[in-house]
DNA sequence: CCTACCGATCGGTAGG
DNA sequence: CCTACCGATCGGTAGG
């Protein structure tokens, strides 16, 4: 036993690793302190000390996960293209950060189906004012023609959304709906998804 | 304490029932057996005989809700109507399920997230005939130039799928995604989805 | 259907 | 960073 590894060299950061991937893969209730110390190298007792108690640990997950968001979302949409280059470099951006690691698409699902009400809350507060910007967009598109009329703002970005994060949460799942051999990659999944926000919004030549 | 219940008086069923809303809201790990037996009325030990032990509670759970899609696909399917209509009448079928009781969503997500080689190979035997059927109808709408001819038609299915159960599952969440004032109700959210797909799938006139 | 009880594991604390 | 240890809760069994 024992194995004393050097203080503190960066536990904090290896414990949130960790926690992203075991948390998104067993959910918080299937992750036991013990397991997550595991992981890092370290004992339960050292893992605690860092964030106080388990829950902590969680809540700084998610702020990690949000926190991209908050930083991005305005700087996307301050990019200087026209406007439909843009919602859709918006789109890219989206689905390529959840992409990169599949596990944090896995983490926000969980999360909203362990805590509906925190992450309402959550997404209210940090990114409703960017993706409301947005909204607005959709409108001036539509009061020019750009963009079909009868199309709800709000419903069709919450679709988009969340076909996004579900869509990348799943896949490996998913591609068990069609017969064997003609399983799309999540690439090509995802770029039916582009599509498909394309085709339902612009109103096309 | 005590309040010795009738015996066998349906607990079976109550359990399933308690099962599907309880694991869809807390997830499995979420859920002790004791929580179970509360919510029906009876001890631990009884919910135990009825099932052997708790990983058979969610494999019924599962059972029950795959029947209804292995019943109600060759159903859907082969309604006589024009290609179009029976498409998107399966669909709407589809999120008419789900919208009836979104813990069915939530526990058909809790499910793929936890356990994800088994749900593949389930919905593997049990749906991907079906979808491939589908899927071939599909090729033939392109065949015919019904329907748009770049687009994948597993990939297509697969998207608009997960979007249907992502958005019911997480639409008292994803609400939050917006400006408070401006949250679409769920019917209005699934309008949006149903005009995407349609829009996204048949060249229109 | 129940009561009584089992060993195992949980998150967390004390103390160094 | 560790060891040692706490009470609470877990799934499951024995026995009637």
């Amino acid at each position: 036993m024992s194995a004393r590894r050097p203080p503190d060299l960066d536990t904090r950061q290896d414990v949130l690793r960790a926690a992203t991937r075991l948390f998104a893969r067993h959910g918080f209730d299937g992750v036991s302190v013990q397991a997550l110390a595991e992981a890092v190298g370290v004992r339960a007792p050292s893992v605690l000390h860092h964030f106080g108690n388990k829950q902590a640990i969680r809540e700084a997950v998610l702020d990690a996960l949000l926190a991209h968001w908050k930083e991005e979302l305005p700087r996307g949409l301050a990019a200087a293209q026209s406007a439909r280059d843009r919602l859709e470099g918006l789109l890219r951006a989206f689905l390529g950060f959840f992409q990169a690691d599949p596990d944090r698409a896995r983490l926000m699902l969980r999360e909203i189906l362990d805590r509906p009400d925190v992450l309402r809350a959550r997404l209210r507060d940090d990114l409703a004012p960017w993706t409301g910007l947005i909204a607005d967009a959709i409108r001036a598109g539509q009061a020019e023609g750009r963009i079909h009329a009868g199309l709800d703002p709000e419903a069709w970005l919450i679709v988009v959304i969340t076909a996004g994060v579900g869509a990348v949460a799943t896949h490996p799942v998913t591609i068990g709906l069609v017969p064997a051999g003609r399983e799309p990659g999540l690439p090509l999944t995802l770029d039916a998804l582009v599509d498909a926000a394309r085709r339902s919004l612009f109103v096309l030549r």
